[in-house]
DNA sequence: CACCAGATCCTCT
DNA sequence: GAGGATCTGGTGG
């Protein structure tokens, strides 16, 4: 594995972007909480603005808390009966959609009770209960010292699909979910 | 306090 | 690919 490499983003300025951008810049980087992580491989980007399909523009008060919280900040909200994880920006936010399982992966086939490795994070909920992220962690920052919840930097040069999210009602069709083309651990095709 | 819609997941087919 | 399980926050009375 590859710890003593990994580059963790303690940077508040890398968040500091307008959804769609750090969307983007999101897809290849590791997501770690405790010790457990994967590579994010699936995000879609919530505007704060003309977005009705975003909670924070639907008036949800955690949402709109965890904007004015500023870059960086997480927010863990219910989701049927598991959670969903966002990572806000600048004016909005980006779910993480789909993790690749890199680091403690017997840990997250264990807390799903899986056994195939391409589907023990496919999904905003199951990466939340593999990874072991909680509505105790809303509002946290991953930038802030001690944080359990931390991103490190992406290695490579990879391709990035987009196409329109999935799940939704409401502004349906904007080109705002980012894939790593060909990743085999996406929530869909 | 009741109702409703929803950024899902799992099990079949 | 379709349908059911099942729970939280927002809204209105």
């Amino acid at each position: 594995m590859k710890h003593l490499e990994m580059v963790r983003l303690a940077d508040r300025a890398f968040f500091d972007r307008t959804p769609e951008v750090l969307a983007r810049a999101l897809v290849g980087c590791v997501l770690r909480c405790g010790e457990v992580g994967g590579r994010i491989v699936e995000v879609e980007a919530y505007l704060g603005v003309d977005d009705e399909a975003s909670h924070s523009v639907r008036g949800m008060r955690a949402a709109v808390a965890a904007l004015e919280a500023g870059p960086g900040t997480l927010y863990v909200h219910p989701m049927r009966q598991y959670v969903g994880v966002d990572i806000v920006g600048r004016g909005g936010m980006v779910l993480i959609r789909a993790l690749e399982p890199v680091e403690g992966v017997g840990t997250m086939l264990e807390r799903v009770g899986g056994v195939d490795e391409t589907r023990v994070a496919n999904g905003p909920g199951k990466l939340c209960r593999a990874l072991g992220i909680t509505r105790a962690m809303n509002g946290l920052n991953v930038v802030a010292e001690g944080c359990p919840v931390q991103v490190y930097a992406g290695e490579g040069a990879h391709e990035i699909g987009v196409g329109p999210r999935v799940g939704i009602n409401r502004s349906v069709g904007l080109p705002l979910r980012f894939t790593l083309a060909g990743s085999g651990f996406l929530s869909r095709k």
